[in-house]
DNA sequence: CTCAACCCTCACACCGATGTGAAGGTCAAT
DNA sequence: ATTGACCTTCACATCGGTGTGAGGGTTGAG
């Protein structure tokens, strides 16, 4: 599949795509005339790095979580380094780090809808428009 | 507390913490000399908004988050608008959205690591059990 | 053959988060 | 009174993720 079929399929723009081939996050091939050859799991893949994108990782550190993100796994374990092993958990204890501040954000968000729309839904305060809460 | 020791409670430049205050995520009074006064609570505020920052939310965001998160909470049931409470639905979709990809991807790492550390050590027979091997 | 719709590379531009430093005010201790 | 460690504002710089567009090649349909 080309560049703009991805696009398309994944929500990027084709620059994104690019981009993300130049950071090494996706290394399609080439065609005889130059174009990009996507194959169908690069869809997961770029959606997998958006994920990581949007959730505060930059490019270099998903650049090393994306060997080991594909689940039919083949790992070559000689080639798995100490470092690497180490970088992977510093990452993994980053990625809790984060799990927890935003579940903890999210509840506080959940908790503070709940009193205002139960307060809300009481009655004892006048509002404009249809209080609807289900 | 001024300028100086907050960053240095909480981890943070005092040039980010200006920068804070200038998106509105923080508002300090000020000494009669001019001085940044900080309250206690604004230690864990910062953290918070640190913590958010890091998990890649826009300060946009995070200021509209941020009266919702202080846990012994009064809410002016009256000042909360319908736009706000929808803001707020939609953003606790989006933190959930983020939480579910970090989720999966720390869990596909600590899959990946446990392979990788259970076939190291344990040559061709895998063991179930702790795998200490360092 | 021509035209539209793709693709390529390259480069400049933006925005948000952050660093750095200049020019100057305040305060506590010597 | 001076010094050093704070603080202030202002402004320019950097870096990563993105947008946009120029200039040009490929392909497929009419």
């Amino acid at each position: 599949m080309k560049i703009g079929e991805l696009a398309e399929r994944t929500g990027t723009s084709r620059r994104l795509l690019r981009y993300y081939e130049e950071q090494g996050l996706i290394t399609p091939s080439r065609g005889i005339n130059g174009y990009r050859e996507y194959q169908e799991p690069h869809v997961y893949v770029v959606q997998q790095i958006k994920g990581l994108l949007d959730a505060g990782l930059p490019t270099r550190i998903i650049r090393e979580l994306l060997p080991c993100l594909d689940k039919p796994q083949t790992i070559y374990v000689p080639d798995v380094t100490p470092e690497m092993v180490d970088t992977l958990q510093r990452e993994q204890a980053r990625l809790s780090e984060r799990i927890e501040c935003l579940t903890r954000n999210r509840d506080a968000i959940a908790d503070y809808l709940e009193t205002v729309l139960k307060v809300r839904c009481g009655g004892d305060t006048p509002q404009l428009s249809p209080a609807r809460c289900d």
